[in-house]
DNA sequence: CAGTGGTCTAGACCACTGG
DNA sequence: CAGTGGTCTAGACCACTGG
């Protein structure tokens, strides 16, 4: 898709901002930004609005644009992928295959993904040698080419998909570890574990994995930011099952 | 705040759609609705873009607008709160005020919220009866004044504060259930839990409620809606701990 | 092809901040 | 007060869908 002028005008902020040039401080007015990047006004807004939208910015009526340094909203924006969080930490993300096979779609399976025969893998993630996550991935034969069981070792599904990712919807619950979970994952049987489930969907909004994750509890937890929130006795998200 | 023009148009489009008038299908285009609406296509876009952001509908161009019937949405946006899904299930919500008392403000606590004392509430939620969240709710002094015990136990934090909310962040982790806890929730000892705690901020963006949620795992579990995600080996917003 | 949404412009009026 | 962001208008051009 052609980058469009709000787009590359976000970029151009973006990077003003990530080389710290208003540190917390006041951006240029709106009309300002708008004479030197020859665009109007209207324009340069969406491009700020866009970068509200991910954290970057804020404004007050009367006042200005201005960089945000909020470490509340810092948590979940910036959080950013687990393998950005290890780099932070200086530790290793490694991923270590246990299967990797063709089978017949399991029902519970072909209730999201439609195909009559999927690819079924069961990887391991460590940081620094150390189990955080056991998975399983489900993923249409049609859409199985190039994942050879070295090309999900080294990549993530997202990267080796012959489409793009859109969005995803999780589910996150919490459990015991199975024996054969606290094997793998190196933890006694019957710790606590966060389960999470993830359809992952196309931009055609046609589900392309299924994935479970299992995490031992005492090594993660979720962040989830509501830029809005309703009035409730219960926090957004929640449901009752069963 | 006064209503604007696009909020009120967003409104009216919010009614009828809540109206089943299109049920799945096309919305009037932008230039009958900005003719119906007497408003320019710009305004009535800015209606529109914020039912998208709703979920509540979506587009495709050189196509229309088109009311959103996705059940994978329908998980999330129209997940709701707690009082809809009991009373979609026909089941009866209740509050149960445990303790309700101004404190010193601990330290964990004097950290997030900038007050010497705060109101502390320790409240069990119940669905027909069944305990399914144990809550404990820290507020500043300053904004506790209507928040007598009676209060609390009626309605929500949200709907007393003397002040609007605007976001919020949640932190998902498991755990077990200590003595205490599984007493009051009527659960055995050792059980596994989901824990939440949540941060809530006003328009001002200062935190204004800490809380603390436990949950019975085999009861509960949340649901995340994703719009954009990015290639990695965890699930977005999955943090290592310690 | 006519009609749609996606983007963009050049203007306008207003409520609000700070001095 | 001059300057700011928040909202809104009436136009324009384009890429795209469907028939």
């Amino acid at each position: 898709m052609r980058q469009t002028r709000y787009q590359s005008i976000a970029e151009d902020l973006r990077r003003s901002l990530a080389a710290g040039h208003p540190p917390g401080g006041l951006l240029p007015s709106e009309s300002e930004l708008s004479a030197s990047h020859g665009a109007s006004r209207v324009t340069v807004r969406r491009a700020l609005e866009l970068l509200r939208s991910e954290g970057l910015v804020d404004s007050r009526q009367g006042f200005g644009w201005f960089a945000r340094t909020d470490p509340v909203r810092q948590s979940l924006g910036r959080l950013g992928t687990i393998e950005a969080q290890l780099a932070d930490q200086g530790r290793r993300p490694e991923r270590k295959v246990l299967d990797h096979r063709v089978v017949r779609t399991p029902p519970e399976v072909a209730s999201i993904l439609d195909s009559e025969r999927v690819l079924r893998t069961r990887r391991l993630n460590l940081a620094d040698g150390q189990p955080f996550a056991l998975v399983t991935v489900w993923c249409p034969e049609a859409l199985a080419d190039g994942l050879t069981r070295e090309a999900v070792e080294q990549s993530s599904f997202y990267d080796l998909l012959p489409l793009d990712v859109a969005g995803a919807t999780q589910t996150i619950a919490a459990g015991l570890a199975t024996d054969d979970e606290a094997k793998v994952l190196g933890v006694p049987a019957g710790s606590p574990v966060l389960r999470c489930e993830r359809v992952t969907r196309a931009a055609s909004d046609e589900a392309v994995l299924l994935s479970h994750h299992v995490f031992p509890a005492h090594l993660t937890e979720f962040v989830v930011d509501l830029p809005h929130v309703a009035p409730s006795m219960a926090p957004t998200g929640l449901r009752l099952v069963e």
